[in-house]
DNA sequence: CCCTTTCTATGGTGATCACCATAGAATTAT
DNA sequence: ATAATTCTATGGTGATCACCATAGAAAGGG
């Protein structure tokens, strides 16, 4: 028996997929019933709060992907840069692939959904501190004796911000941007 | 005869407090009739291309109060680093009075509407790009010598990352972080 | 084998969506 | 004043929204 139906990890997936690009309230469900292949019943089976919940499993499913890219960005590196530069680059070809539309994978689904959802926010607030946290436990395996904290937070800041003017300008510049302004934080974290 | 009737300019100012809140697709025309007081023929009347028009409309009246407001927050300004901080407090407590709601004035139209939309795609390029001259331009009358382009991209990129982290951790720090992240950008512009 | 549980499949429901047609009121120009 | 134009006001339309009720099919445990 798996441990989740294939029905309901491809919900997930199209879902995730979807509102990334779009947003939540662009994405209709019926949409998301035919690109998946489950019918509504499935659906109102596995996810009996309806749409929401499907929107809060799908984020929470995103936000722990990119903890484990950051690990696995992470898995190479010598020096804390190296890792940073592998993360962002990752992050940068991944966006260039999609036709420059997949962003932060959460972001488009929380400026929709929070602060109305609480359950969102929380799942939000969560997902940044994760990826704060995995950060730092990366520099300190790496043996980094630097405090990045601050540096840390000004590249999540730097990413969020350069995922979305990389999606206007249709460009990767502003991704790759966040490698830079990391360092300069880093070497002046006043 | 006013330039624009009190209906149209009503109609766009309450667009724009509702979709930057909650997004354009969360936003329906029903319920920004109902706010702005204006009766649905005027709204056709003023917006015969519909939704996507008004919300044209709104965000370039928001892209060109933000501009406005780069050159207000610079007028008392003596150095460069004085107008950043003028900016960056006076976006972070406008944004502590809309009880954390208010964030990039433009992003939660644009995150929902692009790229579908081309017209949108364009203004906010336009949008960027006008307030990343008018840092420029405020930069130069201060009689600024240093090369300020990638420190002014910085400082937009950390602005619409922070106002998106803000958002979800409810708190303005992460806006009043982008003064610093300018500021250690322009030490070291590499 | 049967029975229980899990999952799939279909049809339909009220509400809301953006939009339009038409006509009346107000304002402006002549 | 009168005619032309701009704006306001109302009613309604098809489409889509998320959601639910019910029943049938698969699968697992005794």
């Amino acid at each position: 028996m798996p441990r989740l139906s294939t029905a309901k990890t491809q919900l997930i997936k199209t879902a995730r997929s979807l509102f990334r690009r779009r947003g939540y309230h662009a994405v209709g469900l019926t949409e998301i019933l035919e690109a998946s292949g489950a019918p509504k019943g499935s659906f109102y089976h596995h996810f009996p709060r309806g749409k929401e919940a499907l929107a809060e499993a799908a984020v929470q499913a995103a936000s722990d992907d990119m903890t484990a890219l950051i690990h696995s960005a992470f898995a190479e590196a010598r020096t804390l840069e190296e890792g940073v530069d592998a993360l962002v680059d990752a992050l940068a070809v991944y966006f260039s692939k999609s036709c420059f539309e997949a962003g932060c994978p959460i972001t488009s689904v929380l400026l929709d959904m929070t602060p109305q959802s609480e359950r969102m926010v929380e799942i939000g607030q969560a997902a940044f501190r994760d990826w704060g946290r995995a950060l730092i436990a990366e520099a300190e395996r790496l043996g980094e004796t630097r405090d990045i904290r601050a540096a840390s937070r000004a590249l999540l800041v730097a990413l969020e911000g350069g995922w979305i003017i990389a999606r206007i300008e249709q460009d990767t510049g502003p991704i790759l941007q966040s490698k830079h302004i990391f360092r300069a934080v880093l070497a002046d974290p006043a």
